[in-house]
RNA sequence: GGGUGCUUAGCUCAGUGGUAGAGCGUCUCGUUUACACCGAGAAUGUCGGGGGUUCGAAACCCUCAGCGCCCA
């Protein structure tokens, strides 16, 4: 048959194509009844409003390596794909369209607004899926989830009522997290803390007999303040406790309390206590009987103050309220900017305010223990392991956890109000009895995430998938959400599923951040687009650039010339695998006994098989930046650089049937090595050098132990260091690559054999000479006829260089083998090492030194 | 404040006890029938400072400094 690659490499032209051959072969569905052993994948469910970012494109990299990886090993692969609903985000983006036609969610009521919800998803949701077919991700389609269909809620009404059944959620009145612009609840991992610049001021509070100063940064609050607290111990405020003090603006009389929560180092030692405003203050009014004093709105406006400083908005009230203590002469001191943490929402940046709210809670200590006890005991692996005291640190302090969501988008909390202030909570298939009211909020979006590992499985149902898939092998995310959604799952799958952890693996990866290691931010306008570079370079040059980068754990950066890069290494592969079919490489027949091969052919065969060796080891720990270094290395340099080079002369002469079969099988292997990580063009190159039908289905390439052969690479190392040698020498004499030298060759038979590969690469012409010049290396001198003087000075020069280093090396090789410490202690191999060294570095100072002097005076 | 990580070539980073590495960038040369998205050659590091352990330290320990992240 008749198969020829392009003349150039074009991503463009194959990738969208051969993705839908794959897709339509059925390749990436899996078979819950076949006998092959399971190899699990859930996807990190992107947000349905979200399109792919760099940091998917990473992720799914990753992911997808691993699971082609261990399809061609004959695992039955699962990775499944799906999004989740994304609560607060989704109800923003239908909002805002309400909004631009002057609407709010309430003029539609909740029915339309949701329908409306699901009508936007259906039509605009979802982008970054079909982003995924550019990336190539081998994700089943037939088993896509989304966290708001029918089985998936099933499976959050089911552990609903199974926790709300042992008592694990409740609900109460606490002080929540709460975004005034959202106006809703948010759990504690939804606020992010920023350092903002805000302000310290110290009040003066009291009246002539009683006085006290208290340090605050939101001034504002002091309206709600029930108390004010020292710390027990604190001299200068003893004789104070339990003495009530005037609180100025408001008029108000309160206690001066004592709590040893107070730090008597911070401020003055003398903190406000305004219980319906501050987690803190919340504690210390339980324990101390303190009113709640509600004076902030759900918007965030100051209300119920019953001061003048009702109706303004939270910061104008701040700067109103330190004026008018200031007209009171009642500011001690304050300090502005002073830079502290401030809590905002992650998903609108309004300042979180801290809300004294009555919701729903999941009672995490029992679940969290599990949680960390399934890694402690080793049933649950953390990759890389130095994350897990992080793991551990939180879920080990971890506050309950706020389910209940003020918003429409959502599965709405199954509990329903009786007319009498019964409470009842309804199970799947479950009907409240008339009269019965249900809970106006949503869940969490992470609540129905948490589930993600069996619920895309079909829990509750005891499904072919969930038998065949679960637990699943690995979770492969951004260590920035071990905390939001690893941990969750944790918790909800050992408690779903009667203990059985949801994945044997968190394989971990850092985040991308730009080429100066800056954190990509869309304020800072360094972010990049994974697809624009997918246009330009194709998917395959970024996969593998985000692989390359990826060590365990550790953050990466990425520039677009390293993108560049990677389309360099696509492309050269594409023209040495040309070249290589244009001397008709070839994988037809068995592979030539060794025996009958040169030294190079079983070089490259011993390279190759430790290359596979190491990749596949380093794949399945996780180490992709190393795995991806390692081919990148052997195709490059052994391959291309030197392979393919030492075997030209083999190609030109004509025998080189050996060669072809060899270097066919090189390519095929190597295709079957990178697929995971370039699956577009290893794919065309593999169908077009094999005529196989698909390499997604190939067998994964093994390590041949039997080819390893370390006497073939001592050999070819040796060529090349006569080659580059030489290089150098025609370099330095400024002789034109393009010009053909006559030269000779005296070196022992077993590397003279070669010699004639090596004048090919050098283009050297191999004749009996009268030499003017030569170089020695070891055992083996290369002699020249330049026909004319040479560049002595250069030679000179070149030749003192060699000499002074080993000079260098000789000497630290002497001063180890007079150290009788070394001699004593240093094991024997170490030994026997230096020892050869010296013994060499001894004879080229010997040999340079010859050299030199021969060569003529200047 | 608690925890944790990092500091190695101009930049971004590998390297867990035995002569310092990669990619990119830089310099010189080169249109040699795979490839200029290329080839050949070259330059560049008291491995953050100080102390210790060891025959031997970029690596292990202590300490200081700087940077970052997470949590409060």
């Amino acid at each position: 048959m008749s198969r020829e690659l392009a003349s150039s490499f074009s991503p463009a032209d194959i990738e969208a194509a051969l993705y839908e051959k794959w897709v339509a072969a059925g390749y990436f569905k899996a078979d819950a009844t076949s006998d092959k052993p399971p190899f699990t994948i859930v996807i990190p469910p992107p947000n349905v409003t979200g399109s792919l970012h760099i940091g998917h494109a990473l992720d799914h990299t990753l992911q997808d390596t691993l699971t082609r990886m261990k399809r061609m090993k004959g695992f039955e692969a699962l990775w499944l794909p799906g999004m989740d609903h994304a609560g607060i985000a989704t109800q923003n983006v239908v909002e805002k369209q309400l909004a631009a036609h002057g609407q709010t969610r309430h003029d539609l009521g909740r029915e339309n607004f949701v329908a409306k919800v699901w009508q936007w998803k259906e039509e605009s949701g979802g982008l970054i899926l079909d982003q995924m077919r550019r990336l190539g991700d081998s994700v089943d389609w037939s088993r896509e989830a989304f966290t708001m269909d029918a089985g998936l809620s099933t499976a959050v009404l089911t552990i609903f009522k199974k926790l709300y059944d042992q008592g694990l959620i409740y609900r109460a009145e606490r002080i929540i997290n709460w975004c005034p612009r959202c106006l809703t609840a948010l759990s504690d991992i939804e606020v992010e803390h920023q350092d903002d610049a805000g302000e310290f001021v110290q009040v003066r509070y009291g009246d002539d007999e009683v006085q006290i100063t208290v340090a605050t940064t939101r001034a504002e609050t002091m309206l709600g303040d029930g108390a004010v607290a020292v710390h027990p111990d604190d001299a200068r405020y003893k004789h104070l406790i339990g003495k009530q003090v005037l609180l100025p603006l408001a008029n108000r009389y309160i206690p001066i309390i004592a709590d040893e929560l107070v730090e008597m180092e911070f401020g003055t030692g003398a903190v406000k206590v305004t219980a319906a405003h501050d987690p803190n203050d919340f504690e210390m009014a339980m324990r101390h009987n303190i009113p709640f004093v509600v004076i902030m709105d759900e918007h965030g406006v100051m209300a119920g103050s019953g001061t003048r400083f009702d109706g303004m908005d939270r910061f104008d009230a701040r700067k109103a309220v330190v004026e008018a203590l200031r007209a009171e002469g009642r500011i001690m001191d304050e300090k502005r900017p002073y830079v502290h943490a401030v809590g905002h929402c992650s998903r609108c940046d309004t300042t979180v305010e801290p809300r004294l709210s009555k919701q729903w809670f999941v009672k995490v200590a029992p679940l969290a223990k599990a949680a960390g006890d399934a890694v402690r005991d080793g049933r649950v692996k953390i990759e890389p392991e130095e994350l897990a005291p992080r793991y551990f640190d939180w879920i080990d302090n971890m506050h309950d956890w706020c389910i209940s969501r003020q918003l429409w988008w959502g599965h709405r909390i199954p509990v329903w109000y009786g007319p009498a202030g019964e409470v009842l909570v309804v199970g799947p298939g479950e009907i409240a009895p008339d009269g019965y009211i249900q809970d106006p909020d949503v869940l969490d979006t992470w609540f129905s995430s948490a589930l993600w590992p069996f619920s895309t499985l079909g829990w509750p149902q005891e499904s072919a998938d969930l038998k065949k898939f679960y637990p699943t092998s690995v979770l492969v995310t951004g260590y920035d959400i071990l905390f939001f959604w690893v941990a969750r799952m944790m918790m909800f799958g050992l408690f779903a599923m009667d203990g059985v952890q949801p994945f044997h693996t968190i394989a971990l990866h850092g985040l991308v951040r730009d080429q100066f290691g800056k954190k990509m931010s869309k304020s800072k306008g360094n972010t990049v687009d994974p697809i624009e570079f997918m246009d330009k370079y194709g998917a395959d040059a970024l996969r593998f650039t985000l692989a390359r980068g990826a060590n365990p754990g550790k953050d990466q950066a990425l520039a677009e010339d390293w993108v560049g890069g990677s389309r360099n290494f696509a492309t050269k592969l594409w023209n040495a695998t040309r070249f290589a079919m244009m001397n008709g490489a070839t994988t037809d027949g068995e592979l030539p006994d060794l025996k009958d091969l040169n030294a190079i052919d079983k070089w490259i065969l011993s390279r190759l098989s430790e290359t596979i060796s190491e990749v596949d080891s380093l794949l399945e720990s996780y180490e992709f930046a190393r795995a991806c270094e390692l081919m990148y290395h052997f195709a490059w340099d052994d391959l291309c650089d030197w392979y393919l080079e030492l075997s030209k002369e083999a190609f030109a002469s004509g025998d080189s049937d050996n060669t072809k079969r060899v270097l066919g099988y090189v390519l095929d292997q190597l295709f079957r090595l990178m697929h995971p990580v370039m699956p577009f063009i290893t794919e065309t190159m593999w169908t077009t050098l094999t005529g196989g039908e698909s390499l997604v289905i190939a067998q994964w390439p093994v390590a041949q132990a039997g080819h390893v052969d370390k006497a073939s690479e001592k050999l070819i190392g040796q060529l090349q260091e006569i080659i580059t040698d030489v290089r150098r020498f025609r370099n330095d004499q400024g002789i034109k690559t393009s010009q053909k030298i006559p030269a000779r060759f005296s070196a022992p038979a077993h590397i003279g054999e070669y010699a004639s590969a090596m004048a090919f690469v050098l283009r050297l012409e191999l004749g009996d000479i009268t030499p003017s010049a030569h170089c020695e290396i070891g055992a083996v001198k290369v002699e020249f006829d330049l026909t004319g003087s040479i560049d002595v000075v250069a030679e000179r020069a070149r030749l003192e260089k060699d000499l002074a280093t080993a000079v260098k090396d000789k000497q630290t090789a002497e001063v180890k083998l007079s150290n009788q410490g070394f001699m004593a202690k240093a094991p024997e191999n170490v030994v026997v090492e230096i020892r050869e060294r010296l013994e060499k570095t001894t004879a080229d100072i010997e040999r340079l030194h010859s050299q030199l002097s021969q060569l003529p005076q200047p």
